[in-house]
DNA sequence: GGCGATTATTTGACATCTAAAGTAATTAAA
DNA sequence: TTTAATTACTTTAGATGTCAAATAATCGCC
């Protein structure tokens, strides 16, 4: 995180032209909390934990559906290609902290689980991780949150509704 | 774009417990709601220009900055290290869309600008970029569009300030 | 002027990610 | 049934990203 600074898109496009409208304003915007935010998770799990973020969210899925998750499911969830998810894994493997059991009904598939040491492991990060986000969020009283939970839903319903075709026509 | 589909962070994480506080709630849809709109952002300046991202998210920087910028200030407009924005420019430069001008006064320094070919290069882009962007949050009107902005604004600060003790050292 | 500390950038090693092609198992339909 | 299409996953190649160390120029201070 060497070069991570205070300057960032907003501060950048003031009086510019091209950034001068409503939706495109407000990605800016929306794209530099992200960022902030992540970059922060990252460096804090790499201090803290030696984890990184990917590994971090892969057993965080997997934490959720104790039933288990085939690598299809990981991709969707994570939101990253296939391939990703299989390099992820793989390397989770290889340390134990997760498993892929062979599907029952269908040949193609695994059912990706935690192993009891990837559980653990999840826990001793889940709580500190829990603590960071809610410190970075603490400047926003609870009628915030909530408005900012309400609003992100309609643009989630939005973005889904309105997919550009080009992507439309990849699905 | 061979696995994104439709399932995504809100749909997966009903009664969850891990995921049931309100700050991670909000981030986890935060988190939704712009890897939602870079995929497919991505997948449209693929098809359209077979342009990636952060080739034109350096290009939108110098756009906004005629007068030129350093790395290290690409570095942190991006959100990125320098490490990566030197390989992202040293593309860009031997396809003539940007140029290394020496800096002036400090002999450490460059700075960067957009070639009259980059400048092309990128007005052709920028339009439909804007057009995708303003379709994606079409769905919210502008009293929702403000309100958003301002709640991100107000994030923005609280991320700033509350930066974890481990990122703040390393700053 | 000289010298340590800082700053700007690059480099190198490696992790992450995409896109596209490859493999293998399932499904469906003739 | 057998054949075509689909689905699940992996592999490959290459772009993007981090981090830490190296290089080189500037700055601050005596």
């Amino acid at each position: 995180m060497s070069t991570q600074t205070a300057l960032d898109q907003e501060t950048r496009s003031q009086g510019a032209e091209y950034a001068d409208h409503g939706a495109l304003r407000l990605w800016l915007r929306l794209l530099t909390c992200t960022n902030l935010i992540e970059n922060s998770i990252r460096a804090d799990l790499r201090a803290r934990f030696d984890c990184t973020l990917p590994r971090f969210d892969l057993l965080a899925q997997l934490e959720r559906h104790p039933e288990g998750l085939k690598m299809g499911d990981l991709s969707k969830r994570m939101m990253v290609t296939g391939g990703n998810v299989t390099g992820i894994a793989d390397q989770l493997s290889d340390e134990g902290l997760i498993v892929r059991e062979s599907h029952a009904r269908d040949g193609r598939a695994y059912l990706v689980k935690l192993t009891p040491k990837g559980r653990r492991e999840f826990a001793r990060m889940a709580q500190e991780h829990e603590g960071w986000v809610a410190d970075m969020f603490s400047g926003l009283g609870a009628t915030e949150l909530e408005a900012l939970q309400a609003l992100l839903g309609r643009l989630k319903t939005s973005v889904s509704a309105h997919q550009s075709p080009t992507v439309k026509a990849a699905a």
